[in-house]
DNA sequence: CCTACCGATCGGTAGG
DNA sequence: CCTACCGATCGGTAGG
């Protein structure tokens, strides 16, 4: 036994990393409720009892999932917001960033968006305080280049649900074997989105 | 017993539509997999079983509520396809009616947008196609306003997931005690996509 | 539309 | 991590 003791690149996952990736698989594909705990188990080659030595319910290994991808969320952007860049290009590296977080797994972004309203009502509830803080993270950008004037309107909470729309229905689409990397599509978007399609004709 | 017999308004309504108002409510709420049959039928006054003499099957019935929003999505864009508009116009229409059709009832746009994946694999195909047909349309009027130049991007797959995506996600936020109307939000939106956040500096 | 029921499966646990 | 099990609930049906 030497120091690459590994059978394969997979093993070197733990089971509780397992365990993860297989939820996370089997409650977009099914939905959370439409999974059981043996689904589970069995995608990782054990039976549903055993499951709860790794886990400590079904709830909460929703919990651990949805807070992870929060987790990744609110530091991108609590970075951008830090950093000395101007605010259009903070928004722009925003947009980026969204992008590039839903589509690293988008299994896991799925659960995100969509898996989480089936949480325990006092998680719903924290859950949606955590989109709150980084949605207001993303309003508050708009808010400053509005009052720069790079922005044209003046309703920075129908602007920010905008640019927020736009992004979060990316998992449904985006593929990894397309022809875009999560970058460019960051890109693609956020001319678009404050570009505008229409061509200009200045 | 004169001309006007109803005791509410609410008893209008037959027993079939009450329990695909029902349905859409909890499948919105609870997910499809999250609510049962007797959940439904609680919540019209009958029990589990009743519900069989009104639907076949609870996919049958989740199978019913997606295509009739199917059905208004399509009324809806074709309408303004064969209508004599510019492409623009055309397009600014779609972007509007797509917005109307989606708040008139958010949880069966909801119950459209997310839980149709729970369908039976058969129906699940045929919603997609259908699905698929619809976003043809409005890809092909973004194409067109491409070739006559209106629109400044050459990839009209794109442009349109783009729109798309800004559309899908307005169930998340919409709400019917808010300050603006489904045709206002249409329109502003269309604003935001076509013209972009940016202020131009024409 | 109800009563009464079917077999299957659910999330979760005890004891090893 | 398995064996064996718990009470509860699932979608659906027969017979009235």
């Amino acid at each position: 036994m030497g120091v690459k003791t590994a059978k394969t690149v997979k093993t070197l996952e733990t089971r509780k990393e397992q365990i993860h990736q297989a939820a996370c698989r089997l409650f977009h594909q099914q939905g959370f409720h439409g999974t059981s705990v043996r689904d589970i188990a069995q995608e990782v080659g054990i039976l549903g009892g055993s499951l709860y030595t790794h886990i400590v319910s079904k709830d909460d290994l929703l919990w651990e999932i949805v807070n992870a991808v929060a987790d990744r969320f609110v530091d991108r952007i609590q970075e951008i917001a830090a950093s000395d860049l101007g605010v259009m290009q903070k928004l722009r590296a925003a947009v980026i960033a969204h992008v590039e977080e839903i589509t690293r797994d988008i299994d896991a972004a799925a659960v995100f968006a969509i898996e989480w309203r089936h949480l325990s009502p006092r998680r719903r509830k924290a859950f949606t305080a955590r989109r709150n803080d980084y949605e207001a993270i993303f309003r508050g950008m708009v808010d400053q280049a509005m009052r720069e004037r790079f922005i044209a309107s003046n309703d920075p909470s129908s602007a920010a649900l905008f640019i927020l729309s736009a992004l979060n229905w990316v998992f449904t689409w985006y593929r990894h074997d397309g022809r875009m990397t999560p970058t460019e599509v960051g890109r693609m978007l956020a001319d678009f989105i404050f570009d505008g399609l229409k061509r200009r004709t200045a």
